[in-house]
DNA sequence: GACAAATTGTCAGGATGCTGTCAGTTTTCT
DNA sequence: AGAAAACTGACAGCATCCTGACAATTTGTC
């Protein structure tokens, strides 16, 4: 399931995303009030988090401005704004929900878990590509149809190739991704990670790039 | 539109039913957990608000009921308990949203607009899987045609794992939704629980995701 | 209220599996 | 050929998880 958050705080946002991607989560980042207006594929997000203190603008611009354009997405509002007016505006713009910050991510887990029940129920969340379905919810992993069994980083990894497939991986960007908090990680560790990934779903699943990264293709 | 209004507090009561009249709904009241439980007719009901605090029982336990007796109707809580385990077990027992006293009637009334909006089918409550059915009512449980005994942690855990059979349930929920009013217990608790309901239904019905939490397979 | 039975959390020790590092080898490019 | 980049098997550290035993608590019965 792919979420969209658009959070101008560098730092709050690297910490959620993180969370919400430990979660089982395909998270893309926005940082700007234009970034996210002109965001691609919103229809396929679950849900977005939208942050209402932007630097270039208000996030209610955001949340009209996609509303008027038919997007239906679910969107819960995280803001440090807590006034009642400033809720019901939201609300009235057409949020699904409202949340004050500070927020315990088990809350906004739970909220987020309601906007799916609700607004779908039968949440589509399976990422295919080149004969492999993931499924990040289940945390499961099918490949012609056979279950595959992967471990955290294993998954993590396959996740970033499916959710890039077909375009180049630089190394990192990868260990941007696995490695966030700490990198201080040799660079060898990706390649002994790509290949314990390699022995479980084939070779020449993933290419090598000499020199920029690697390729998952399709 | 027509609403079901569960509050105890007399005063309250007439006070928020008299503004949503005002506002253009028909408003029923019940102000106790048996009256609550026993209303007929929850399907017209545009949505429900129900208080937490009943002096007969628990409004949880009223939300559990009317889920596990697949009423889909959208619920908002309404309680003066705000703290975010509360929270999150209310929205996870199958609430649609959360809202902590005092609150402006402007906010609320535009929750309940918000909870319209997202009209749509509630996915799975039901206590049914792999083989295996729970009665939360009656509090029986059956497996393959042939009685289980379980213990109450059992059970509860048990309606956790089929509540959401399929999915990865990390420990740090299942602790959350088991000990929820004392934070306390050590991680280990579930761990051991888990062994002891494994003992009973089987070990492979419950898979370790070594690092995120346990998953039932269906 | 007293006793027995069942339930449930805690603890300690052991088993398991994940993951980064290292060293040595292979591949690839010029 | 030589150097840089990538691969691989082995390994150790570590976190996670399991299990049996025990004690505390709750529940049931008389």
């Amino acid at each position: 399931m792919r979420l969209l958050l658009v959070e101008d705080d560098v730092e709050l946002g690297r910490r959620l995303s993180d969370r919400l991607r430990g979660a089982g989560y395909a998270v893309d980042l926005a940082t700007t009030r234009v970034e996210a207006e002109l965001w691609p594929d919103l229809h396929h997000m679950a849900a977005i988090i939208l942050d209402l203190g932007l630097p270039d603008g208000d996030g209610m611009q955001v949340l009209s401005h996609w509303r008027a354009q038919r997007v239906e997405t679910p969107i819960l509002i995280l803001t440090a704004r807590g006034s009642w007016q400033d809720k019901v505006e939201g609300l009235n713009a057409g949020a699904d929900d409202f949340v004050v910050k500070p927020v315990r991510f088990e809350e906004l887990q739970a909220r987020l878990h309601a906007l799916f029940r609700r607004h779908g129920g039968r949440a589509d969340n399976a990422m295919c590509a080149g004969g492999i379905t993931l499924d990040p919810v289940a945390r499961t992993a099918m490949m012609d149809g056979a279950a595959l069994t992967l471990s955290k980083q294993e998954f993590r990894l396959l996740s970033l190739f499916i959710d890039h497939a077909g375009q180049i991986m630089p190394q990192a960007d990868l260990i941007e991704h696995l490695y966030a908090l700490d990198d201080s990680r040799d660079h060898n560790a990706v390649e002994v990670l790509v290949g314990r990934l390699r022995r479980k779903i084939g070779r020449d699943r993933i290419a090598t790039v000499r020199g920029l990264g690697y390729r998952f293709v399709k």
